[in-house]
RNA sequence: CGGGGUGUAGCGUAGUCCGGUCAGCGCGCCUGGUUUGGGACCAGGAGGUCGCAAGUUCGAAUCUUGCCACCCCGACCA
């Protein structure tokens, strides 16, 4: 199985296509729009889940499911939101199907109509503040900070594996609380979360900040990101936090009696990533060769490939290789010892090449007589010949220095790709160049969406962490307060 | 949803204009043997309602119509 995948020069969204199916991520599937998540795929998001989980629960989270059918009705009580998602939504009609008249297979059976039509949920802020509605009296059932695991569906136009398609694989966490502090608070944090899982797991670095009011959730006072920069220049939100204030429980009609015995409506947040994750990790990293995968949500980390002439040399090997993997294993390291005979050494180095695996031991007959192994590493492609005593702890220290390479190669991709831009020449020369561009605006959506149609660049963020900026606009010349990060994006 | 393109074995493709010895090739797959430090080699073998459905015709992968899927470009979006 020669696995060729093309080029980033040549075709980069085709090499990303390439990647996914070949590294055996994921493939299109039988329902327009929705994918096939395969097991290796499924592996690495199974790491992303375990991590993001554990760390909303440190932050005091608990897990919870609800349905994923929606009254239709639940829909229209918020106003932006529903305008929001309406164009995107897939609707149950009817509950049972019956045989054709014509003998050819089933058909809608039309006495079967729902009284109301169920929405498939494009998201549960409604469902679940008509949940919190009886679950909430005083201030002291605040706050209830909720998350669910789920998969979601919206009906989109144009699909690519992971990036965006119709159903999706996500947490969506929704919290409610007795003041507005409280949630503004929430929202923050979780965006933090989110960004050091970025940085420290995925090793992607992000910029943190907030939306304009074009490119808010529907539904939110406001909407907090992380935005990534991918290899081929395009921003990718990784991950959003909404401050709701109390617009679902006004909608809802969720009030609570404070302290002072005063009925009060709750604040309200939500915050979510999706499998879009994996999109990002795989443009983040990897190269021409295939999937490079950071130590941290690699579901192999190490793989361990024998070098044999013949069974009885095998057998040698294979007991040293054995006793490796034992000792790695100890240590926390995921190793496959990979004996396969019907591959050759060749074809296999460049299939966990292809899967993105972060370490690779060769181990021969030369090795056992000089008491070495060969390690492999995938980020840099370098291979190094260590005492075979010293390679468990060479590894450890490998793949720190790996995930750390890894990250630091994305930051100063970032750090290159990233330009103050202060006139329309120059930002119109960088965004054919690519990247993250900072940039003055006015503040006006009139103003963005001009830019958009001119440009194709949209608002990845106003960041948080840059200061007040004296400038004018970059579009209209207007006066402006800070910078904001223009980019085309996925 | 609009514009463009593609659909032939698991994958990549030739053939389609000009209907009839056109169902071929490469990779992969199976069996046996030799191999094994960067995608092995030899020999033999299996596998296709030519995207689907109607139609034209003595005869359709090839012509007509409709549908479906995928890719690229736009509008929408995590």
């Amino acid at each position: 199985m020669a696995k060729e995948i093309v080029s980033r020069s040549e075709n980069y969204s085709q090499w990303y296509n390439d990647l996914v199916v070949k590294a055996d991520l994921a493939e299109n599937s039988a329902v327009r729009g929705c994918m096939v998540i395969k097991p290796y795929g499924y592996a690495i998001w199974e790491k992303i889940q375990a991590q993001l989980d554990k760390m909303f629960k440190d932050t005091g989270h608990v897990n919870a499911y609800f349905p994923l059918f929606i009254p239709k009705s639940f829909f229209s009580k918020e106003a932006s939101h529903v305008e929001g998602f309406a164009k995107e939504c897939a609707v149950v009609t009817h509950y049972r199907l019956k045989n054709s008249p014509d003998g050819k297979g089933v058909i809608v059976d039309e006495t079967a109509k729902l009284e109301e039509e169920l929405i498939v949920r494009p998201t549960s802020e409604t469902i679940i503040w008509n949940t919190y509605k009886g679950w909430i009296q005083s201030y002291r059932d605040l706050p209830i900070l909720i998350n669910q695991w789920a998969n979601v569906v919206r009906w989109e136009m144009r699909t690519r594996l992971f990036l965006r398609t119709a159903e999706f694989l996500w947490q969506e966490g929704h919290t409610a609380h007795a003041t507005s502090e409280e949630a503004i608070e929430e929202t923050k944090k979780m965006l933090d979360i989110y960004a050091e899982f970025a940085e420290n797991y995925m090793g992607i670095p992000v910029l943190k900040g907030r939306k304009s009011p074009n490119e808010r959730f529907a539904g939110a006072i406001d909407t907090y990101c992380i935005e990534a920069l991918m290899q081929d220049g395009k921003a990718l939100q990784a991950g959003t936090s909404h401050f709701l204030g109390q617009n679902f429980a006004k909608a809802f009609d969720v009030k609570f009696l404070n302290q002072e015995g005063k009925l009060d409506f709750v604040w309200a947040t939500s915050w979510g990533v999706s499998t879009r994750l994996m999109g990002a990790l795989i443009m983040a990293h990897s190269d021409d060769n295939g999937l490079v995968l950071p130590p941290k949500l690699a579901p192999i980390q190490v793989v361990i490939i024998p070098i044999y002439k013949g069974k009885e040399q095998l057998g040698d090997v294979a007991v040293k290789a054995e006793e490796i993997k034992k000792e790695l294993l100890k240590r926390g390291i995921s190793v496959k010892y990979d004996d396969r005979d019907t591959h050759k050494p060749g074809f296999k180095f460049a299939e966990y090449e292809l899967k993105g695996v972060p370490v690779r031991l060769a181990l021969g007959q030369r090795d056992i007589e000089n008491n070495t192994i060969e390690v492999a590493r995938r980020d840099t492609l370098e291979k190094v010949t260590v005492p075979i005593n010293d390679v468990v702890n060479y590894i450890a220290t490998l793949l720190d220095e790996i995930q750390e390479n890894i990250y630091k190669k994305a930051f100063d991709f970032r750090q290159k790709n990233t330009i103050e831009v202060n006139t329309w020449d120059q930002f119109l020369e960088a965004i054919e160049k690519g990247g993250f561009i900072a940039a003055h605006w006015d503040g006006t959506t009139e103003t963005e969406e001009k830019i958009k149609e001119l440009t194709k660049a949209t608002i990845r963020c106003i960041p948080l962490d840059s200061g007040f900026e004296k400038g004018n606009c970059v579009y209209s010349g207007k006066s402006s307060d800070q910078r904001v990060i223009f980019a085309r994006a996925y």
